[in-house]
DNA sequence: ATTATCTATAGATCTATAGATAATGC
DNA sequence: ATTATCTATAGATCTATAGATAATGC
């Protein structure tokens, strides 16, 4: 029916599959995973169903799919070697990119919520997610702070606190935006850390 | 049927609603608000799920219990005149106290996540929470450190960073409580702000 | 042939209501 | 009379499968 300029069957695929894990984010920042129906997903991109099922084979291969655009997603807006060679500066502007990005923080503040209760699918992706991160934040760490931090601490104890701030002020942002102003408040647990 | 020694109905229906309570807190920790069946909460305490219903009449108010049952266990737990006289000690208290109670920390952190979804019905509950949570936190500080914090911060400006790290460090125990020492991590960021 | 979709539907749930029945306590 | 429960069920959903149909591309 309609034609594409360019693209072949493979293209428009690879296309709709980004539409439906846009769809299927912002149904789950509204609704969170469990509260999330197929149907809902699939009306958003103007498919039935068993349309969108055809895609994505079950709901979880959705999730799946969701948390692995994520993945991407951020590698896209912050490009480097590695996440050890950021800097801290560098985490204050991932701070305020996320302050406008609330769909996104959204949906994966809610699935870190859901993914503490039993069996959910997110689990280990959550599990993996925040080791690495406490891995990455306590190189970035010693890397920008040496050995020893204010209050005697390593950069290896000092690595969950960074990764709870940043996790509970989104929780606290997302709440009450007009009362928590989060890169503000992350910058000042930075000072804390420079001391 | 079955005689009790003392209590007339309202007592033995108060228990009743405690069990109740109890039992929905359980299946809320291992499955979300959005996941939970009255029909699983009924089954743990032996009724029916039309039961249930009428000691809760819907799955919101049974929701509502909840919430304010968990209040009134806090408080009977941590008795104060009020909040803002507290020290940071019975802070650390509280955390080291969580450390051994995951099932309500996984409630709650459970609802805390799940609110920040659309038009949850515990959405109010939690901003007024953290609402309260920062205000009280930071009399504490004040009380304690007075003004100035190290980093220049204030007792306002430190508040949502405490309150943030004790909520993140749940979820990242939660997750992972043999990588995450709560109260230890808890205690480090308290000499982060003793400087 | 393969891919993209749709309609129809089976099979599970889920909440909440209606209405019956038994026990309790004034 | 009131309270505590139960059975039955209406009315919504929800996921996933089966099977048909149309379009696409070798």
């Amino acid at each position: 029916m309609r034609q594409r300029q360019r693209g072949g069957r493979a293209a428009q695929a690879e296309e709709r599959r980004e539409a439906i894990l846009q769809a299927a984010m912002e149904v789950i920042a509204e609704r969170g995973y469990r509260g999330t129906s197929l149907a809902a997903v699939a009306e958003r991109v103007g498919l039935t169903q068993p349309g969108l099922l055809h895609y994505f084979p079950s709901k979880e291969l959705l999730l799946v799919g969701v948390l692995e655009a994520r993945d991407r997603w951020d590698t896209a807006a912050f490009p480097a070697e590695s996440e050890s060679s950021w800097r801290i500066a560098q985490l204050e502007q991932l701070v305020e990119y996320n302050a406008v990005r609330r769909g996104i923080v959204q949906t994966f503040m809610a699935l870190a919520g859901e993914s503490v209760t039993g069996d959910h699918p997110a689990q280990e992706f959550f599990q993996n997610r925040y080791g690495n991160a406490r891995a990455a934040i306590a190189d970035i760490l010693r890397n920008e702070f040496g050995d020893r931090l204010p209050g005697g601490l390593t950069p290896e104890r000092a690595a969950p606190l960074l990764v709870a701030v940043m996790d509970g002020l989104q929780t606290q942002w997302l709440l009450d935006p007009e009362a928590v102003d989060m890169p503000t408040a992350f910058r000042d647990f930075v000072a804390l850390l420079r001391g």
